[in-house]
Order: C-alpha cells, then structure tokens, then sequence
DNA sequence: AGCCCGATTTGA
DNA sequence: CAAATCGGGCTA
C-alpha cells in the first residue's frame, strides 16, 4: 500500500486494513497473511491507548509521526504486538493488528511459533486445521510466526522487508465491530466498538 | 532506585 | 487459573 493509503481517518483505516496482506520478506523466506481483526487506539482521548493523556516517550514516540510506520512493543516481558500508525502528525493513534490467515510461508511460521514440534517434523503439509489456526489469531502469536519484533520499531510500511498489500475487497456487511479486549481497566473507553474482524472469519482470535 | 503493571499466551 | 518475564512509567 503507498503513502496515500494510511492517511485515511483512523477508524476508517481499521476497516480497511481488513482483507489486506501484511507480507514479510524474511531472511528465510517469504511470510505473508491476511489480516482479519484488528483495533484502533484513539489518542490522548482515549483511556487504552498508550498515548492516552498526551503521553510521549522513546516507546510512543513513532505515534506521533506520520501515519504508515510500524509501531511495535514488547508486552507482558515476552510478546510483540505490531500496530500500524495512523492519524496525522502529533496525533498519536494507531491500529493493533490482532489476527491474520497464514497465507504463504506456513513452514516458516511453524519454526517460528512451534519450534519443538518443527523440529519433531510437523510441517505445513501434516499441519492440522487446529495448530493452523493457533499459528496467527492473536497479536502476540502473529508476531512469533512473522518473526517481527523491535527491529521493525518505526519502520515504514510501504517499503520492503515488511509492508502491506492489497488483497481481499471487503463489503461492509462483512465486517463486524465491538468492544476491544483486555482494557477492563480503561473506564469509560473499556466499552467502544472499536475493535474490527471479519464476520465468521476462522482466524479472528479469541 | 523501587514498585507496579500490562493492547498475551500457555499449560497445569 | 496462575506463571512467565521485562521495559515503561510513575513516585520519591
């Protein structure tokens, strides 16, 4: 996707990024997926995202640039989880990518996410639906079968080794909205719709 | 310097 | 249902 893409409003750019590829070209081979939920962080407004109150650190800092680059950051000590950056400079939203559907380099992500079971000879060929779908419905989970991590803090998403391409056209009666997961603590933002998946898509997490 | 906690996942 | 595991963010 070029430039012009991310400039959308960011809770239209949620919609939108559903049914996109995120394609990484790795050192190992080519991953690529497509994603299938995800949820908007709206700002200093907004009680659950990082950037709530105006804060600006090393860690949000990106957020406060112009949208298309990957924001990315360590949680609970041992997961990634990979945002795309959206809204205008100095407002400081961005987009969790939570689920996709493994699209090509399923051997590769079986290293990655079951490197014992990899190593024991499951491959994508003896991979059964269950351990696929394990592969990549959850922001964490995604980011171990694609191999992303802080080395990507910041990196543009229009360009190669990891960027986004067009894939799937949706219709809008094919998505569906509601609460975001996990910010029970959030207050009066624990409730917005602001979570986005494909209707009955097997891969969204949860 | 110290303390608490998290946009998660896994396995008992 | 609790453990794993650690950097960020806030207090002092």
């Amino acid at each position: 996707m070029n430039r012009a893409f991310f400039k959308q409003p960011t809770l239209q750019l949620a919609r939108a990024l559903l049914g996109k590829r995120i394609v990484h070209e790795h050192a190992n081979g080519l991953l690529s997926g497509r994603i299938v939920e995800v949820e908007a962080y709206m700002g200093p407004e907004d009680r659950a995202a990082h950037s709530y109150g105006g804060r600006r650190t090393t860690r949000t800092e990106v957020m406060y640039g112009p949208p298309g680059y990957a924001y990315i950051y360590l949680i609970y000590g041992m997961y990634h989880c990979f945002n795309v950056v959206s809204g205008p400079i100095d407002k400081p939203e961005a987009i969790l990518v939570r689920a996709v559907e493994p699209i090509e380099g399923l051997d590769l992500m079986i290293q990655h996410r079951f490197p014992q079971k990899a190593v024991q000879g499951l491959t994508s060929r003896t991979l059964p639906h269950r351990l696929k779908r394990q592969l990549t419905n959850g922001p964490g989970k995604l980011c171990r079968a694609f191999d992303i991590d802080h080395r990507y803090y910041g990196h543009d998403l229009s360009q190669s080794p990891l960027m986004l391409e067009d894939d799937l056209n949706l219709l809008t009666r094919d998505i569906a909205c509601g609460p975001r997961i996990n910010i029970q603590y959030a207050e009066d933002a624990r409730d917005y719709p602001w979570r986005f998946w494909i209707k009955d898509h097997p891969f969204v997490s949860k």
